[in-house]
DNA sequence: CAGCATCCATGACGATACTG
DNA sequence: CAGTATCGTCATGGATGCTG
């Protein structure tokens, strides 16, 4: 999802790592977990279909509720989630026009997916706070007393 | 994770998105989703935590399992995982040094999340690759015939 | 209302060189 | 072996202005 236009491929050197997970190859020849993390590891995505499967929504209402998002970035995510067919664009032909977006049942899937992984930011990130506090303490430890701790 | 140093808090917009999800606030205040996006959104946290979830990995095994990756982005990704409690750095005090990474029961939990993900990209990113091509298509079409279709 | 086009700042990432 | 430091590049994304 760059500026304006869309890559086709994009580059991807060869990532050996060949049966990771317990099952088969995960991800290969060309890496679709690399693929999707590019498209949904961006700023807004995952807040947009989140948003989204609370029910349809028009552009403007996204606009609002995602406070913060620029209507370029806002109008370019939409785009690129609509052309993977995770979200879908709908034209009601009113003067002036009324555009609806909705999640797809792919999208819906994906969804579902990352769900999971939100429950979980929402209930461990303390301790991932947590954690980064006592990283920093050490850090911060072992810069002040290099040698001698007096 | 920028280059070097460690961002405290980072900007965040007030995102009121209340009551999305089934639950209560999905991201509300400080949005967590948000920030986890923000570690395991990059180029190689997803890559690791997977490969680590295989078994832990010295620092050169991780380099040339991950090809592609360079050495700055890899220690890079694994100091921001450490400090997160994602991942944890053994040093065994071998000459010359040993470093081993696992992941921690922290990592290993968000591992389970984000393999539902990776496997629903496994599974259904040749529908996605199918929506991206007939959206092109569509676009190329309405391009080339604007107004009269002849 | 629902966008697209343009300019520009930041920062993510890669390449290279050096260290305990 | 397992890193750190520095530099350059290019993409991400915000701000602004214009359109059907």
């Amino acid at each position: 999802m760059q500026d304006g236009t869309f890559s086709p491929p994009g580059h991807l050197e060869e990532t050996d790592v060949a049966a990771i997970s317990t099952r088969g190859d995960v991800f290969a020849a060309d890496c679709p977990t690399r693929r999707l993390l590019d498209r949904i590891g961006d700023k807004w995505s995952v807040l947009i279909l989140l948003l989204l499967g609370g029910g349809d929504l028009r552009f403007s209402e996204l606009k609002r509720r995602i406070r913060g998002v620029s209507q370029k970035m806002l109008s370019q995510t939409l785009r690129a989630l609509e052309r993977d067919g995770l979200v879908h664009r709908r034209v009601e032909p009113t003067v002036p026009v009324t555009v609806i977006y909705s999640v797809t049942p792919l999208g819906g899937e994906l969804l579902g997916a990352l769900r999971l992984m939100i429950d979980w930011a929402e209930t461990r990130m303390p301790e991932v706070a947590a954690a980064q506090g006592r990283y920093d303490q050490r850090i911060n430890l072992s810069h002040s007393a290099p040698h001698a701790p007096n």
